[in-house]
DNA sequence: CTAGAACCTGACGCTGACGTCAGAGGCGAG
DNA sequence: CTCGCCTCTGACGTCAGCGTCAGGTTCTAG
């Protein structure tokens, strides 16, 4: 496949993609001309790619797991594997802080529908035109 | 209070602060010469905006909700409040995401464990050093 | 009175994941 | 052959929430 189309499968842009080789995310061949060419399971990967971007993690502490996720049976560094149970706490932590944030504007909902249905029913007469 | 002992208080930067209020979302009365004054509620409000920000919520975004969070009872355009119904749903969704990348995670931290308890028997007495 | 901490207003720097523009090839259809 | 679309490599632009430095004033302890 070329770029254009696992652009639009993935639903990202062509300059993600060829931002994500850069970093050494993604992989591809070239032709003889110099244009990409992408196996068929780039999509899969850019979607995954995309999942760990949306935990909050960098281009670089992808970079790092990678090897880890790619082959989990090789001997890619403990730290790989130490830093990837560290990143898991992290977004557990960043849940629950969403989690609490989530709260806070539920309690702030509220409290402003509450008030609402009293103004209605108070100004339901009091301002007739 | 001075600025120092707010940012002290709820855990931010002075830098912060002074953000904070020339994005609207935090007001001071200066003294005379000038250095600014916070009631004692500014820490709390410091640590709402904190919550805010941790949700996702830009500084503009913020800045549009708070009168509905300041003055439930007002007239504060109906635009307002569904604009904080609006985010707290995408919150919703960005909690969603969280939750399917921290399963993601969660299966490849289990794929590594179980070939590294494999590698741990075989390599057992094989590599004795 | 004086040293030093805390405060003030600009204003530039930084970071990361791209957007976007420029200029120059490829490549299939007609 | 050529028109139009896709692709290529730089390389600068962006945005937001601050960090940080500069240069100057103000407050407070001794």
């Amino acid at each position: 496949m070329r770029i254009g189309e696992v652009a639009e499968r993935a639903g990202v842009s062509v300059r993600s993609l060829r931002y994500y080789e850069e970093q050494g995310l993604l992989t591809s061949s070239r032709s003889p001309s110099g244009q990409r060419h992408f196996a068929e399971d780039a999509v899969e990967r850019v979607q995954l790619l995309q999942r760990l971007y949306v935990a909050g993690l960098s281009s670089r502490t992808i970079a790092e797991l990678l090897p880890c996720v790619d082959s989990p049976s090789d001997a890619n560094s403990d730290a790989a594997f130490e830093r990837m149970i560290q990143e898991r706490d992290r977004l557990s932590v960043h849940i629950d802080e969403l989690l609490h944030a989530r709260d806070t504007l539920d309690r702030v909902i509220a409290a402003n529908r509450d008030h609402r249905r009293e103004m209605a029913r108070a100004g339901a007469g009091a301002v007739p035109a």
